[in-house]
DNA sequence: CCAAAGTATTTTGTATTGCAAGGTACTAAA
DNA sequence: TTTAGTACCTTGCAATACAAAATACTTTGG
């Protein structure tokens, strides 16, 4: 799968799974692997931008097996940012679905 | 408009367009935009990426008006490579979609 | 004739970010 | 003890959108 795509929908798709409750990285891994291939040198440096950015917090809890788990909760900056991101997205797929069956370029050019 | 989103679709995008007929880099840039942002430092570049992957030619022609125009027209490996990418995009964005929506991350964890 | 504006291409440098690769550490089972 | 599974983190690289600036041609207006 390209990596390309991904820029930019990743951080939509980390702060939409978060804000349906809240996560810790390798969860979010496996979640969002279900749909598309992602891996932890992907998830945890995003978290880490998301966190930076005041889009989410974290908070540790223990583990029943291995070490404690890094859970993951949406700000409220983060809901927001989640439906700009989500808008744009929208916004976004729809010109390149127009583009492609050629409905901006067939008319009024130069 | 987030850049990093563009990143994947442009060479897809790029593509497309010049599949529908003949065009110069500068047209492209002024038809593309017609929908999406975007500028020569852009095009100009990805234009060369795709012409040393032989997915396009060019040729010049001269202008009636200004320095002569550099054409792209696509080769058979561009016209295969267009449909995968386009089918490429096509799953990428229906995985996005349902991933908003919700229908992967309701059952079966861990 | 000269300046400005529009057309057209190209190059350089920078910022972003997905991800491979590798490391740490804990628990439980073999 | 070793292995496997869980869980986290960091380093470094590659790809690429794009700002910015340079170049060059033509036409138009003063």
């Amino acid at each position: 799968m390209n990596s390309q795509l991904k820029r930019g929908t990743l951080e939509l798709l980390a702060l939409c799974v978060v804000s349906r409750g809240d996560c810790y990285g390798y969860e979010l891994v496996n979640r969002i692997s279900k749909c598309m291939e992602i891996t932890e040198g992907t998830i945890y440096p995003l978290m880490k931008r998301l966190r930076d950015g005041g889009l989410i917090d974290s908070y540790l809890e223990e583990s029943p097996e291995g070490p404690p788990r890094k859970y993951y909760k949406i700000t409220d900056a983060g809901n927001d940012e989640l439906k700009r991101l989500e808008d744009e997205w929208t916004r976004f797929s729809e010109s390149v679905n127009m583009l492609l069956k050629g409905e901006f370029s067939d008319e009024s050019d130069k």
